[in-house]
DNA sequence: GATTTTGTTTGACATTATAAAACAACGTTC
DNA sequence: GAACGTTGTTTTATAATGTCAAACAAAATC
């Protein structure tokens, strides 16, 4: 398997810019690459002819192009998280017969993204659109945990403990310890704290750049799933979460 | 000027993916681009080796690499002054307590493009969006003195001197004057001008052409803040301007 | 206006990319 | 389970192609 070298050498050219390399020369380009201003003269052309390479009107320089910005929203779009999301979450409900939720944080509330419903049961609460409180919902709490403590420091800022169960947590203080065992475990889980009779469990998927981007859950009712099976749920939850993170981009 | 067969094929390679396609097998390519397996072979494997094409580990399926997306994102920046400026407001406001502002010229007034907001002070008037004159308020100034003196000239033509304070410049004369210290001093300063009890100092933001882009102000409260303390947030904000205009590519 | 420093073009040569064929690794079909 | 189509990958000879040097042109600098 030969390396090209011109196309090689026309993507370290691309190297050659970044955060504070904006515009280079074709002589600096040249002496920096070792090669003749003729090569590389030839190489940035056809670059240019792709868009990958712009020259400046006056000054004649050279920056990266535009079509690397297209190229990279393009990619963007595909990592949406969603469409990646969907057929494990399908693929999960299928193999398990339980309802699967995708949810991301917007403000201070999760919004359900996604949704996959088993035939087993059917969960009442979560719409694709709708919102759940972070302290009473196993994403909720999933998307809460994951982050730098700042940040959940702003999350928890004026936040109500609004009241959906008996079992529902109501402070700042049982939260709080509810996190850091979250954090310990990997995953969060919702005891009936948001649905009477119904159990959920739910884990972060990390993007690229390692930030929390959503959660995924499972829900089950209580009379259907008992604790073995549930136990069985959280790892094959844990095994989706981290391939769909890998396949963000997400590199621990 | 030749143009570098292999190099065009490789782009034209990366052009095959787009929204709907985002996976292609080896062959799919060759017959798409006439070109015998081993020739596209070669190419895929080195722009893989650059990070711009990945195959899938199980399918074998090759689709666009991360390498675009990081490209794609160093050119984004770039444009976007708001998203290089804001980690630099925050971490101003972190380290002093005051509120920062972030503008650009819009017609004959500044706008707020970004602002992060102090503990200490609250200041009224700024909000994102919102807009100021160029004759009462250390950001307008800063973005108009720093221009070509023709520039300037044109912004001042048939220009209304709003009488906001007791303090406020009325005049072309007085403007001028105040101008050309600023130019002198490389940063401006609004003491009670737009507000009473609030005084501020604002320096520009230079692009990579050597335009000033936008301007960053610091606000105060007289009440909090005296001269010396004051002399000091203008060293730290030139600091700041200096090397958030480095990030835009600007090169003295 | 002369001189240096740029970017661009040209053309000959040898390196390098290319294509054909052979190979290997799977899947599928009978 | 063997024979056949598919794949992706490697090898190798050939000639097409990218490369360099030198010449040219166009700015910029002095």
């Amino acid at each position: 398997m030969p390396i090209i070298q011109s196309l090689d050498r026309a993507l370290n050219i691309l190297d050659l810019f970044d955060e504070y390399t904006t515009e280079l020369k074709i002589t600096e380009i040249s002496t920096r690459m070792d090669l003749h201003k003729s090569t590389v003269h030839s190489l940035l052309k056809t670059l240019q002819l792709h868009g990958y390479i712009e020259q400046d009107a006056e000054s004649g320089k050279y920056r990266l192009g535009m079509r690397l910005l297209e190229k990279g929203q393009l990619l963007l779009q595909r990592l949406d998280i969603r469409s990646i999301a969907r057929k494990h979450l399908a693929a999960f409900t299928d193999q398990t017969g339980q309802t699967t939720h995708l949810v991301i944080l917007d403000g201070k509330e999760g919004v359900y993204i996604d949704k996959v419903e088993g035939q087993k049961a059917a969960i009442r609460y979560s719409r694709i659109g709708r919102r759940v409180p972070l302290h009473s919902s196993a994403v909720g709490k999933a998307l809460t945990a994951f982050r730098k403590p700042e940040e959940i420091e702003l999350l928890l800022k004026n936040y109500s403990y609004i009241v959906q169960t008996s079992l529902t947590i109501t402070n700042k203080e049982a939260f709080l310890t509810e996190l850091s065992k979250i954090q310990r475990q990997g995953y969060a889980v919702d005891d009936q704290e948001n649905e009477p009779g119904v159990r959920c469990a739910a884990a972060p998927i990390y993007d690229h750049n390692g930030q929390v981007a959503a959660a995924m859950s499972v829900s089950t009712l209580l009379s259907a799933v008992d604790d073995t099976q549930f136990s069985q749920l959280i790892d094959l939850l844990l095994q989706e979460t981290e391939t769909i993170s890998k396949l963000l981009g997400y590199r621990p």
